[in-house]
DNA sequence: AAATCAGGTGCAAACGTTAGCATTGCGCAA
DNA sequence: TTGCGCAATGCTAACGTTTGCACCTGATTT
């Protein structure tokens, strides 16, 4: 069905080795004899197999992603910047996500091993610990926002947190709450821990009760909200851990008729496009993205080149809008 | 490097067909010689190869998906639709976005043929054209939201916006705008039809001036809704050709300090899920995203089992939030 | 005029796996 | 004892491509 360089061959009466050579130029094969070849295959709609290509040794030109959910924005920005470097580098992605499945990391990364891929990028803590307890040799890996392993690259998050923890306490608040991710991370427990350094930094006393869970999504952030401001003694600000939680919790509380920022400030952490559109638009921390995922692809293709690379640790940014107030 | 099936032919003294039979649990190996196998494999490290299984014969486990951007949510919500029936069909994803780069859908289809992939699906109308005018033969594949294509999966778009434009001229409203995505595709002229169609079976007048251009973005929705007010005789309801639009829009009315709904009702399109939790919350028309999705990836299956499957049309529905006010 | 050179091309092995067919023992029936 | 069938395994070709090396033919060098 599928016509092969052999059948070039046959057709134009020489041997398959030539057709593959003069299909790509190969300055031992005469001018002449290139143009009839590739005059031929166009017309005959040659098509070359990829499956072939690499078993005939060539290196894969595709790198794997594994990030935790196509649906999560923050994730898909990293993923467009790994793809724009990718393509720079005339490469292609092979992309999986790992869902709710709780055996699909593995099946994942058995899955990368099976393509022989050139190398890989890891985003989101969930995964970081199947990869690095598995012994994947020798394909170059590198990991976003993961401290411990050398190839990475990632942003403060502790320092983020406690960035957004200090901007509120500079407006005056006192009894400030935190909504987490919910699941033991290390992304969870490094901003839980930056939420805590941001207080005691201060001299200020931490209220168990004014920590709660969210999920990382909207609908978590809408109910921790909502569970916070029926306290006994409610904070007057809510540290979260991501944007998208942080437009549940302004959206929980304008369900209960609480104004953000005039009667609760909220920071969110990613800063992600909606955020500046967001009504109130969100005072966040700012990770860089896009950038996170060009970097992370940049500094896998020196690894794959085999250049020495380090670890990189990003310096967060806050961003100040309209959820904070201000100064009390 | 790589441990084969000949590396552990040669270590357990048997052939290399023995090993790939005992691998595979063929019936015609005796039990224990399953059982040595497997377990050398394992203390090998095996790693069976997907290049030479895929050429030694076997048809491709990967299905292709074509997506514009993977920034956005509209198309991700579809993806992971998709994704959820290939995992259940045991196959993979190879997912490829064609960004800017207007060269990128030509590579991305000739990506699919390299790979002999086993079929694919096309979402976005922007690579419709690019995958129609193309002789890729004999490859299954399904599009998302186009009429023509026999095997295509779409929702109403005409219709959809035309019961837009029904809702806010049942509230009262007669200076009715509509932001378009400004590019031309087959998307934007349907849903620039329904408004046409909306406001004419209700015999109303269609004012140019009252039709712009957006971007299909945020921003674009933001910019649009500033030259909107800005003419001598603004509309008082804004119907736009997506919920990221309508963002944009509401977002562009506050910054001129106009309220909605009070001043202006904004309807959206898609029902992303921030439409719900926006403030105000966006009345928009539901595309049952995930379900698109799903059932293309279904019917993409049919069609690789040789399934006869025809071209299905789903019915949009009006989802009634807060960025519409009451009847005036 | 003989030997060398180089451009142009063909041969064949290799990549890792699968699958059809052939082969080897063996126990068992005739 | 001879022949047979069956279970278990080996042989080999094939998938489509690449690549090192050998080969041929004119043309250039001495």
């Amino acid at each position: 069905m599928k016509v092969s360089i052999k059948d070039i061959a046959k057709k134009a009466g020489v041997a398959p080795s030539t057709v593959s050579r003069a299909l790509k130029n190969h300055p031992r094969i005469s001018a002449d004899m290139q143009a009839t070849i590739q005059a031929l295959a166009a017309e005959m709609g040659y098509v070359p197999s990829e499956s072939a290509r690499h078993l005939a040794g060539k290196q894969s030109r595709t790198i794997g992603v594994a990030i935790p959910d196509f649906t999560d924005p923050f994730y898909m920005n990293i993923l467009s910047g790994i793809e724009e470097v990718a393509i720079a580098h005339q490469h292609e992605l092979f992309v999986g996500s790992f869902n709710q499945d709780l055996d699909r990391d593995r099946k994942l990364f058995d899955a990368f091993d099976q393509k022989r891929l050139a190398g890989f990028v890891v985003a989101g803590s969930l995964v970081d610990a199947a990869y690095l307890t598995r012994d994947s040799g020798d394909i170059p890996a590198v990991l976003i926002n993961h401290y411990e392993y050398p190839f990475s690259v990632a942003i403060d998050q502790m320092r983020g947190v406690e960035m957004g923890v200090n901007h509120l306490i500079s407006l005056g608040h006192r009894k400030i709450a935190y909504v987490s991710l919910g699941t033991t991370t290390s992304s969870d427990s490094l901003r839980y821990q930056g939420y805590i350094n941001g207080l005691e930094s201060s001299g200020f006393s931490t209220n168990p009760n004014w920590v709660v869970e969210g999920d990382g999504g909207i609908a978590g952030g809408l109910s921790a909200a909502k569970r916070l401001m029926a306290l006994p003694d409610p904070p007057t600000a809510i540290m979260c851990y991501n944007d998208r939680t942080a437009i549940g919790v302004i959206n929980g509380l304008h369900q209960i008729g609480i104004a953000v920022p005039d009667d609760v400030s909220v920071v969110g952490f990613d800063d992600l496009e909606i955020a500046a559109y967001f009504l109130p638009s969100l005072t966040t921390i700012q990770q860089p993205h896009v950038h996170l995922g060009r970097q992370a692809a940049e500094k896998l293709f020196a690894l794959m080149h085999g250049a020495t690379v380090q670890a990189e640790l990003l310096e967060p940014k806050l961003i100040r809008r309209n959820s904070t107030g201000p100064k009390k």
